[in-house]
This record gives C-alpha cells, structure tokens and sequence, in this order.
DNA sequence: CTGTTAGCGCGTTCAC
DNA sequence: GTGAACGCGCTAACAG
C-alpha cells in the first residue's frame, strides 16, 4: 500500500508489465481478436481486474475513429414532457446498443446560438446525431450539420426535409381523429387554437381542417396562440363571450387547460357549454376536473425510434427512411355532445 | 468542387498546409497562447473558416489528459419536470464553459443495472460526472464510479455522504415553510404523505415533522406513498372518509393533484374542508381549480450550481463543497383557515 | 516569433 | 502465437 498522492489510472502497459506480457498481447485478449494462449489470457484478466484497468476512451476513439457516441441537439423546451420522454426513448435504445449519448441544447433559434451548439456537438467525437425538431431552433441545428454527418429528425415532422431521416409522429392523423370524434359526438364545427409553428401549418392543424372539409363542416380561423398555458388562458376568456363556439381543440395540453380554467373562472361549464381537447398526454391531464380529452403521443417511442433510424445508418445498412409513431385519441370527460 | 466519395474531416495538418504555416503555429493560434505575428494568424483564421475545421476533443482531451465532456446519471423518472429542467441547468451551465455533456440514464436500482450504466458512461472520455440522486438508483451509481473521478451529487439531500460534492435543495426548509404557514392559517395539525426514499427520511418529512414539533402541535403518522398520482389518489379516498385531516401537505405536486381529484370526486371542497398543499412548483399546478399552494424549486438552478461546483473541482481549485438552493412557498388557492 | 521534435494511450500493421 | 514499430490528432517542450 503506498501513499502516492496523485493517483494514475492504470494504462494498457501497466496491465502488460502485471500480467507479463506485451501490450499488443493484452489489446488482443480484451478485443478479443486472434488466437491467444489461454493461459497469458487468464493471467491478462487478473491484472486487469487487479489494477481496476479500464480503457482510455480518449485514446480509443482516437486511434478508431469510429465514433460510439452520438449527440442529441434541442432546442431548451418551457414543456418537458415530450422532451424528456423522446430523450430517454433514444437513451434507452442507444445504452441497448452500446453507444453513449451527448446533448446539446441550443438556447434559441438564433444563427448565432445554433452555431455555438453544433460546433459543440461536433467537437466531440460523434458519429452521428439526433435532432429534436420541434421547433425553428431544431431545423435550422440540422441544416447547420456537415452533410456527411448521418442525421436523423425527430419531431412532429412540421418540415420533412426530402432526403433525410427523420422519426415522425403523425400528427395530421391525430388531429383529424380528434376532430372527427367531436363532430360525430354532433358538434356543428369545431375551433382550433394553434401554437406558432414558424411560419409552417402543423400536422395538427392540416388533420383538423382536412376532417372538416371532408365532413363538409364550415372551417373557422385558426385562434393563434403561443404554446403556454397563459396564452390558452386568453383565448378562453375570449371564447367565453361567444356562443358559436362549442367545441375546441387546443394545439397542446397547456394551451387546453389554460382554456378551461378561464372558461371555469367564468363559470362556464365544460363539457357541458363546449367541448375542449387537447394534445401530448401530459400524465397529468387525466386528474383534471374535467379531466381532458387529448391525442396522446409514445415520445419514448418516437425515441427508440429515431435511434434505430440512426443506428441502422450507422451500419450502412439504411434501407428505411422514415418512421411513423400513430398517436392516439384518448376520450376523456372534457368533451361530450353539444347542449343544444 | 471535387466529387469525393468520402469526406475526411480537416486536421491541423489541413489548416496549416492551407495557411502555409506549420502545425503548431495553427495550435498556438487557435488557443490564444503565446504571440503569434498577426498576418499568420489571419491566415489561420481564414483556412480554418474555409475549411470548415473543428477540434478533434478525443486527441485534444488525450493530449491533455484533461476531457471537455461530463456525463449526467440518472434514474429513468416518471416526474419529468424536475429531471428535464436539472439537465437543461446543467447542459447550459456546461456549454458557457466550452464543455460537452454526456447522459447515462440507469434503468433500475438493480446492481446489474447501475454496473452496465456506470461502465457506459466510463467508456467515454469523461472529467467528471454528475448524479442526480432524487432517487436510490442514483445514491447506488454514485458510489460505482471510481474513487478518482471527480462526483458531484445533485439533488433533495436524501444522503448526504460526508466527502462528497453535492448541489442540494434545501427540501427540509421548504417542508417547514409549508407546514408553519398550514399551522398559522389555524390547522391544529397537518397531515403528510411522502414519497418513497428507500429507507431515509426525506427533507422534506424532517421539515414538517420539526416544525410542528417546534409549534408543540401533534405529529400524526407519515402517510406512505408512491410519488405518482393514482398513489396520491388512493390516499385521497381514505382521507375522504376521516374528519380528522384538516390539512395535508404532500410530498409531491404529482401526489397532491391525485389526493384533489379523489377528494373531489366525493364532494369534499378544497380548501373549504380540507387544505392541501404540494411539493415541486410544476408549471401547470397553477391552471388546477383550485390551484395548488406548493413548494417551488429552481431545477434550473439546481443545475447550474451543481456544474460550477464539479467545474471548480475539475481545475482544482476547490473551496466551495456544497451549493444550497432555497425552495419557495407559492400561496395558491387550495390552502385556507379550517372551517370551524 | 516560428518550426522541429516528442509523446499522450491505444490498436493495427509487420516481422519473428 | 507473440513482440516491436508506427500513427491517429493534438500540444508541451525545445531549438532556431
């Protein structure tokens, strides 16, 4: 036992002098390559075990340049539900896989913001990179990426880039799904709060309009909100002086239960006067009182997802492109028939 | 344009042969040391922007000996909220400094578990780590990590190894803030459910259970729970059908929102009957009808600290050991006077 | 002020 | 089957 002061972690050739062998040797008993005797095998083991020997990955990375680390590039999100669930969707599956994930967030979807990100991202030895398009910031990230890095989106596919990969939600299903259940519940039309989108039409908002035409229901404007809950709050107060509205779907969970606070506060009943839904399937809309109808989105799954597309790129072996998670209305108490 | 089949990432050899200047000279340049004629490191600068050239951080870090990446480990977590803003805390916090951040999320408290996940996390070039212990799966992976490498523990303080780094919320204060508010609306005492915490007890139970000791008011028995809602739920159902609980104060928002609902659902008016307060500050607890009185906590901030406190460590200059970060008690509407 | 030399720890050629 | 030499990309020393 001696007290060295300053510790250092054993390296390859201390593992060498230990077991008395060279160093290729010990390379090949850990990497498994070629024949070796059995027995300096055995004897490289013990010293591995003995000394605590663990690969200098820095070193490794270096001389294979085959990176088992990718990076994660996100926009810092005010909603951590589908953002925390996608990620550990990816991490689950890349840990599966033996591969290591780095994130980066980008603070805004200023040019300046998203370069100082992706320079980040790329300082590290990645080998390739998913990016949480659910916003502007994530798009421009994965323009800003060498066209030689393998990149895979995942997000709502508000823009689906030709060529590349990307992991999707089908968010125009669910949209037209919700839609199409209020008007069969006999709601003459339904109106739609929708959050900024960058200019683009969301999915959710293209499912919604499209139940409409196809059910031959008169399309009202889009209620344009940002995506919190105090922007929702506002609509509802505007909501709550018309009587043509009977039925709402929200473009996110937030956004409907700042509706229907506004609309309790006034004392109008939901669902009883009108109808709310809304988007994600935050766990906790269920405990609401009434507890919201919503179109529930597997981010873990879109994650898993969005890892496979990257993995099998990784492999060379990309035969899929796209990969489309199906969300799914969930029918709660918030929406109902319409009085009258 | 050559149409090259394969892309080579630029090296310093790269930059130099285009800025005719030799490697060195590049390396010195881009890291600021020493006096370089300015028209060389023009030149530099002009071939490392038309080359598009990045940093290799493997050979930097093995050059160095000194990695720019952190790894993150964590529990998979249902409550997203905390976990989600800790991380983006911490990922900024890295960022400013230049450094990368890795996460390793640990499926389970199982050993085989907390192994495969702290191997992973090792395998890459990392400086230090940071755990987030709001939970046993943490306290388990931080005692895995080799004794060299640099730790910081981040979280509610449920174990406060004596040795260890660790940014911490100060949950015992927020559990007494709470209960003496609870106590000076007129509650004789106030009633708690907590989560579990695999042993210990946590802040947040010391907290109310001293202040309520302080005040000379009875200590009722903890009630035990799960932190999710359908936990918060079934309590409810039982505290439906006693006269005796005036006020509860629960271990978490999640807990808090299922005991409303259970109560609600059998006709008992919050807070006219009984009061109930939080623990955590989620977004979305102030849309609830009626909103919850809760502890909040900055995770952001939580976050923060904790990098600065491994940072410092990292270049050795360690004066600070632990960062503590104060919750707030936000009055909402589910708290008031008992009724007689 | 600049270029040359050396070496971080590892894995893969080669000879033996 | 095993050991010696080389190089991945970078920076700390030195020499000039």
């Amino acid at each position: 036992m001696s007290s060295s002061k300053s510790y250092r972690a054993p390296v390859l050739a201390d593992v060498a002098k230990a077991a008395g062998v060279s160093v290729p040797t010990v390379s090949r008993v850990l990497n498994g390559t070629k024949n070796v005797a059995p027995e300096l095998a055995r004897r490289v083991h013990a010293a591995v075990k003995e000394l605590g020997y663990r690969p200098n990955s820095a070193a490794r990375s270096l001389r294979l340049s085959q990176p088992n680390l990718i990076s994660i590039i996100a926009e810092a999100t005010t909603s951590s539900y589908g953002y925390a669930n996608t990620l550990s969707g990816i991490e689950t599956a890349a840990q599966r896989a033996g591969m290591s994930v780095s994130i980066t967030i980008v603070s805004s979807d200023e040019d300046e913001s998203v370069m100082r990100a992706v320079d980040l991202a790329l300082s590290q030895p990645i080998g390739g990179a998913i990016v949480l398009e659910f916003n502007q910031a994530g798009i421009k990230a994965a323009k800003a990426l060498p066209a030689s890095l393998p990149v895979v989106a995942a997000g709502g596919g508000l823009e689906r880039t030709d060529g590349s990969l990307a992991a999707l939600i089908d968010e125009a299903a669910g949209g037209r799904q919700v839609t199409e259940f209020l008007l069969r519940q006999g709601h003459r039309t339904v109106h739609h709060i929708a959050g900024p989108t960058g200019g683009k039409v969301s999915g959710r908002t293209e499912g919604w309009r499209t139940a409409l035409q196809d059910a031959g229901a008169e399309v009202p404007a889009v209620m344009s909100s940002e995506w919190d809950a105090l922007s929702g709050y506002r609509w509802g107060e505007r909501i709550a002086g018309r009587d043509d509205v009977t039925a709402v779907f929200c473009g996110n969970d937030e956004i409907a239960l700042g509706v229907m606070r506004a609309l309790a506060d006034r004392g109008i009943d939901v669902p009883g006067d009108v109808s709310i839904a809304g988007f994600d399937g935050q766990p906790l809309v269920s405990l609401w009182r009434p507890s919201l109808t919503t179109v529930e989105q597997d981010f873990e799954d879109l994650g898993t997802r969005a890892f496979d597309l990257l993995s099998q790129q990784l492999q060379g072996k990309g035969d899929l492109r796209t990969s489309v998670v199906e969300p799914q209305l969930v029918v709660r108490e918030s929406t109902a028939p319409p009085r009258r």
